[in-house]
RNA sequence: GAGCCGUUAGCUCAGUCGGUAGAGCAUCUGACUUUUAAUCAGAGGGUCGACGGUUCGAACCCGUCACGGCUCACCA
């Protein structure tokens, strides 16, 4: 509480000058302003470009509004700086235009400040475009100092503690999620135009499943149950498969109680759709289309670095099935049919770790991720997963320890899982058994029995393509983010005490 | 969860061998009617993350804790 918060130097003086304006009949947090429609940014678009004198000529008289975040003062004429959500623009007040009681009020004002102005466009001696005050309107005082104006926020912990300073005073953060907005609509607008409909489902559940993941845990009073937040939103969206939507998406929050890092938050966004008579083919031309459509939003030509990695996202991606890209970097064939003690014999031989109860799919999924994904630079679709490592997803026609499943990779990472969905709710139900007993058998992230999902299947579901996007990962690439905490305006931190 | 690193003025950062705390920006006073991290002259501002220990003496050495960052493990 500010109450109890000791008061720096710099807090009492802005107190101080708070109840000055007000004894000057100045509101020292104001009301309504009516800046005109164009921001700085429009002003610099329409006349960067113009001569100062034709400027001075025409006399285009422009009304902003914003924090002042720069001041440079002298006598009886200053100039400072003013940030709208365009960004900044100079503006230079003058005594003799706006009258000694208003330029007094300005060089009591402070750093942080919001500012009203009217003025005409024109440029300096060094050629900056700067709007001439000939009215100034005080409309709120800040009671605290900003971070260093030439520095901006640095302290990691305060960047995403008080996001607000970040994006005050670093404008690389403020673009990158403006971009992150940009990105997400892109996306809708894609899913939009090839008739999905977008949907919302609960985010409470009874039975946290569809992905295999450790749920947050929360308690509904009325009701006194426990209640699991959402770890996927594939059940529900495939009832409504059944339920005859054809094509619907979901882009929202999902929720799982795993560590944190580079990569991973708490909660983070997804976007899962479905479409009735997709096999994972179209399903991959559905995701190229998305994530290109994403990248376009920012990078019209499909080029971009990602932390000193170029990216070209204008070829097709290429598609290469799991055990054809284990073959190329290991030499290691698994398509020939082996035992599991064949299996594990190879993994020992190779150093790849596994567990007790793993079967040939999960050793076969381990090369993968230890000898190849680190690999993959450039766009791929990895295709024709184990079935033990997807449970959810429809097997192969013509070969049964294999599923119709891809997974997108860019720069080591997954950004996209799909499948033809399994539609046979006997084999659903065989599936969910299997993964209760791996669950027996020590693998403590499965997938629990959802009867109503299974019900619902039975009813019907058309042979269906489901897809699901990480969204942070994709606006991470795009925004060249290290970390997801920036790309999320409030990561999710513990309390400060 | 483990390892490593960090935490000093509102912000960005220095701080030597353990000897009573420094700079720039910001703030305050004064000067200045085209500045650009404005400039010039002066001034104020600190629970050195918290607690404990060693020592005549600790921002500095040791221990515990808190918060953060990075790496690893798990995951998307």
């Amino acid at each position: 509480m500010a109450s109890e918060e000791k008061l720096n130097d710099q807090m009492i003086v802005r107190r101080e000058k708070m109840q000055a304006l007000k004894n000057q009949g100045v509101a020292p947090f104001g009301h309504r302003f009516a800046p005109d429609h164009d921001l700085s940014s429009d002003i610099h678009a329409k006349y960067d470009a113009s001569d100062g004198e034709l400027l001075l000529e025409q006399g285009n008289i422009v009304t902003i509004a914003g924090r002042m975040v720069a001041k440079r003062g002298s006598g009886k004429a200053s100039f400072a700086d003013l940030l709208d959500r365009g960004g900044r623009i100079q503006f230079y007040v003058r005594q003799d235009m706006v009258g000694e009681e208003a330029y007094q009020l300005f060089k009591d004002s402070d750093i942080g400040d919001f500012w009203g102005i009217t003025g005409d466009v024109i440029k300096t001696r060094m050629g900056e475009l700067t709007v001439r005050a000939h009215e100034i309107t005080f409309l709120t005082k800040a009671l605290r100092p900003l971070p260093d104006k030439y520095h901006g926020l640095q302290d990691p912990e305060l960047v995403y503690r008080q996001r607000y300073l970040d994006l005050i005073t670093n404008r690389e953060s403020f673009e990158r999620f403006v971009n992150r907005t940009k990105i997400i609509k892109a996306i809708r607008r894609y899913m939009d135009d090839n008739g999905f409909l977008e949907v919302e489902t609960p985010i409470l559940e009874n039975v946290a499943s569809g992905a295999e993941a450790r749920p947050f845990i929360t308690h509904h009073n009325a009701l006194d149950i426990d209640m699991y937040m959402r770890i996927a939103t594939e059940l529900r969206l495939k009832r409504l498969i059944v339920g005859g939507m054809e094509r619907v998406y979901e882009l929202g929050r999902i929720f799982r109680n795993e560590g944190m890092d580079l990569k991973h938050n708490p909660e983070f966004d997804t976007m899962e759709t479905y479409a009735a008579y997709f096999d994972f083919h179209d399903v991959m031309e559905e995701t190229e289309g998305i994530v290109k459509a994403a990248t376009k939003a920012i990078y019209p030509d499909l080029k971009f670095e990602y932390q000193g990695t170029a990216m070209d996202f204008a070829k097709p991606f290429a598609r290469l099935h799991m055990v054809d890209a284990i073959k190329e970097y290991t030499g290691i064939d698994f398509w020939e049919e082996m035992s599991i003690e064949q299996a594990r014999q190879l993994a020992d031989e190779n150093g790849v770790a596994y567990e007790s109860w793993w079967k040939v799919g999960h050793i076969i999924n381990a090369f993968f991720e230890e000898k190849v994904e680190d690999h993959l630079e450039q766009p791929v679709f990895i295709y024709g997963h184990p079935v033990e490592i997807s449970p959810l997803a429809k097997v192969n026609e013509k070969d049964p320890r294999f599923t119709d499943r891809f997974e997108l990779y860019i720069l080591g990472s997954e950004f996209a899982n799909a499948f033809s969905e399994l539609n046979d709710p006997i084999d659903q139900r065989q599936r969910f058994e299997n993964q209760a007993k791996e669950h027996a058998e020590g693998n403590d992230e499965y997938q629990p029995i959802d009867e109503d999902f299974v019900e619902a299947l039975e009813y019907g579901m058309p042979p269906t393509g489901g897809l699901g996007v990480g969204i942070d990962r994709l606006v991470m690439l795009l925004t060249n983010a290290k970390s997801i905490r920036d790309v999320l305006l409030f990561p999710t931190m513990r309390p400060k005490k």
